[in-house]
DNA sequence: ATTATAAGTGTTAAAATAACACATAATTTA
DNA sequence: TAAATTATGTGTTATTTTAACACTTATAAT
């Protein structure tokens, strides 16, 4: 009897990539890394390694963002995978995307110490390898789909924040200017927030209340969803 | 110097699971195989097989339906993936997860000579094997979501259909009562039906019209969405 | 002729959304 | 110290969308 009944079917070498979206006052970013081997060394590529056969593929996901980045316990969530015979030109790997949504300021880049991550506003980064920029491009729908369907932000907003902060999240997110008033309204209906009695004078004279998210009722409602219309 | 850069990497088995989901007079239905080898030899699992090195994934869950059950051309769409180490227990293999909506009048199942694979309503299908049936619950979820968003029903439905039917393909996804007259008012204002001057007398004595899908209109608005609020 | 059955059709109240503008607080400048 | 500047903060109204709701019609069966 054979060790493995299915030991006639092929393996394949199994990827994860990673989109790490960030935010900070210059608007949502995404992070990439040079990387370090070859094919295509020194080229900017997505977070990436290989999914080891004892790692699930959450695991691997968390431990290439640790390994790059010094980055530990970010949000992720899995995306699609990729496979298209020669998408990595120098052998047959399928890929997993995931996505992950963090605070840039939270975060210390120097950490890694080679600097070879770096973030980069959407509009402005360069052209990453394989079918990375296939990858960002879905994982964008995805985030725009969240935002209007689930509270977004407590991943990607520091702890306290203004609305305006918020306001410009959801703008940058959806690429769409909102009307201030109107917006407040349908953030406030959702409740979960609570206005603390801190100003943050950074961005104006008069000052602006800074807000925390209520983290239960915030996670209340991203179980159960809205249809947040812009 | 190596033949692949990458060859200190693991490599894993890679599956394909279709939740195949079908729609006739008594509702919504899934389509379930007896499995005929080991481990788990007949016991109900959803369609599924392994990728060949030399297909993407698309292809492998295409090859994977034919071969099981004949259906051939069926609109199919990735899902996510599922790699807990342990979830096959003869071996570590990541299952990748595809779905499938199909009109069941239309496909002749007798094909599959063995009457291996049978649909089940959703409520009297048996326990599938593995994290199959996260599978199907996961999917449930997605298919309700695009119900939402997107016009459904031309996979589903045969090629002319009542406005009844259209509305039970709805309850059956969404497990919920409609009103008929919001229901109607809802679906023309999304101007994608014709309505024909035939009638259906299998259900009535009055008898009901007939509708198509205007396919144009209907492509058009599944790539647009739409906020579809029951 | 009566009955039974599913089809077909419109109105209205309620809720959600979109459009819209001015007062305020505090600093900076004149 | 008065005036100007700047981002914050706040409510109302019209429009659109959604939800609730009941009777008539066509035909086959009795």
């Amino acid at each position: 009897m054979q060790l493995h009944r299915y030991s006639k079917e092929d393996k394949v070498l199994v990827a994860v990539d990673c989109i790490i979206f960030g935010f900070d006052k210059e608007g949502l970013k995404i992070l990439l890394i040079k990387r370090d081997f070859e094919p295509k060394k020194g080229e900017w590529s997505l977070m990436g390694g290989f999914l080891k056969r004892q790692e699930t593929l959450n695991d691997a996901a968390n431990r290439v963002l640790k390994k790059l980045t010094g980055l530990e316990e970010v949000y992720m969530e899995q995306l699609l995978s990729y496979s298209e015979i020669d998408r990595d030109p120098e052998e047959r790997t399928l890929s997993v995307a995931f996505f992950a949504l963090i605070n840039i300021a939270n975060y210390d880049l120097k950490l890694n110490k080679e600097n070879a991550a770096q973030w980069f506003s959407l509009a402005e980064a360069p052209t990453p390898i394989f079918d990375h920029q296939q990858m960002i491009n879905e994982a964008l729908v995805t985030l725009k789909r969240k935002a209007l369907s689930k509270p977004i932000g407590f991943e990607l907003l520091p702890n306290k924040f203004t609305m305006r902060q918020l306001q410009n999240l959801y703008e940058s997110i959806l690429s769409q200017k909102l009307d201030k008033r109107n917006f407040i309204s349908k953030i406030n209906a959702l409740k979960i927030l609570t206005r603390l009695e801190e100003k943050d004078k950074s961005t104006s004279k008069k000052g602006a209340y800074l807000y925390q998210f209520d983290e239960e009722k915030y996670h209340l409602k991203k179980e159960d969803g809205f249809s947040f219309r812009i």
